[in-house]
DNA sequence: TTGTACGCGTTATCAA
DNA sequence: TTGATAACGCGTACAA
């Protein structure tokens, strides 16, 4: 069961046509659902492709049109869940269009892996190219290549002629940021992402305008990794100091219960998380008193 | 910059040739590297094709080869890492070959979608698919759907006439268990993932089997989800009670040592940390002293 | 409303 | 060693 695909050279729409007594010109008009149609002779076809199961070659197609209803996905990073997870929905959304997509996802994200994936998708004649690659020199590697199709990037930041889709991860750290000033919090810690990475440099630019407008002392934000590893070592070591009232952290979304529960030594009832796209604050209602 | 695709429609194999003065043929020749070339003139026709940057459309030659030199790749999951990165592997190994991949990602995997998306991969003409559905319901739709292409699966176990690629996690897992039980541990925990997920399951009966077999009596494992989430919520609920000198857990890599921190109330100096492909055991060296 | 004929870019067959 | 010519399966003016 696991293949039927010996001989039985797959049909055409000749053979569709033939079957269904008409010319193949018949058979692809029902297909585009062009107008001009007897409504008797487009459901007699309709019936004997759907008998025969046919599929138009999406080939010859792509061949016939010079359109090839594929679109290039280009995915920078493979180990971490944003990327990986944005593919997917991409995928998905293609798919339900009636598009397909063909994807390349780089290990390195060095000039020559992405002019070759670039190329690739050249050749296959792809509609448009849909990158996400939210590290910084992926991106920079993906502006010195020379690129014959129109692009998109996602969770990037816009250049000039430059198209993307994206969060605005500064507004979101602002508005999370004064979320804890408004709470009376003036110790606040920021525990970063990794600063290769687009959207985390953005939300610590955030962080540090807000507090900076707020005339609240900043202290320098710990540069974190995004790895539970991290959340451990970090809820370890902050366990003695006690230096902030608040954290506005980028880690995993039970990872920073954890870490404050850690060091508030006892698990919050009803833990206060407001939720950003992509950031998560968590803070005691109001700053305990100062002892 | 993000777009120079105005006109210029794309140059054929027609160009090259005129250009270099042979036939198209004969490009086609030096393109596939068959041996009756004239050395001097394959050397030119190089030159011509690296110059104008010529690259054969591919679906022509998918029409004309008949072969697409695409590989279906279809992921059932959409949340999880391991499905998500075995994807990115399988990516990456088809274009060092010169092929692509096709992919779908289904967010569901309920008779239609899959049926759906192999329907399409057939449209392409793929060569293969490779499927990573290791969710037990995604894999009987796929038995259940007529398929006429040639497929292989990711993480799953062989069927009658299945072709499959996966680690033998019942081994693993029974590997795992008793090096806990020749450490000394009668009360070994098992955290076990989602039993829906085959991969899962034969952890979790490879535990059983071992434990049976070393004659050690076994409480019923605990069912996870594979969360951190869940990691916190155990750790905190375990607290109370030390049922157990020894976990066997399926977590994500740090969280089980945050786990054990939590009970053990002190973080342990040099975790004792086992791994077995994509299963982590820890444990004290020996199991402590009955109080 | 339906059919005919040609082109899309490449490979394959056969002849030169 | 090279070149004409016919497929490959479909879309699309154009004709009927």
């Amino acid at each position: 069961m696991a293949d039927k695909s010996e001989g039985e050279k797959a049909l055409s729409i000749r053979d569709v046509a033939r079957i269904a007594g008409v010319s193949r010109q018949t058979v692809s008009r029902v297909l585009k659902r062009q107008p001009n149609v007897k409504a008797s002779t487009e459901a007699h076809v309709r019936q004997v492709i759907e008998e025969l199961g046919w599929r138009p070659n999406s080939a010859a197609r792509a061949l016939a049109t010079s359109k090839s209803k594929t679109i290039g996905l280009l995915v920078s990073s493979r180990s971490q869940y944003g990327p990986l997870s944005a593919a997917g929905a991409v995928d998905d959304a293609a798919r339900q269009r009636g598009d397909t997509i063909s994807s390349a996802t780089l290990a390195q994200g060095d000039d020559e892996s992405i002019s070759a994936a670039l190329d690739a998708f050249s050749a296959q004649g792809v509609d448009g190219v849909v990158v996400i690659a939210p590290q910084q020199r992926a991106h920079e590697a993906l502006r010195r290549v020379a690129v014959g199709v129109p692009f998109v990037s996602l969770q990037w930041r816009a250049g000039p002629n430059e198209r993307v889709v994206a969060f605005d991860q500064g507004a979101g750290a602002r508005a999370a940021t004064r979320h804890l000033i408004e709470l009376g919090h003036s110790r606040i810690l920021h525990i970063a992402g990794p600063q290769d990475w687009n959207e985390a440099e953005e939300r610590m630019r955030g962080f540090l305008a807000e507090m900076s407008a707020a005339d609240v002392p900043t202290e320098a934000p710990v540069l974190g990794d995004w790895t539970v590893d991290l959340a451990y070592e970090l809820g370890m070591k902050l366990l003695g100091h006690r230096e902030f009232t608040a954290v506005f952290a980028e880690l995993g979304l039970r990872a920073i219960d954890i870490l404050l529960a850690d060091i508030e030594g006892t698990p919050p009832p009803e833990p206060a998380v407001v939720k950003v796209p992509e950031l998560i604050v968590r803070a005691s209602t109001a700053p305990p008193p100062v002892r």
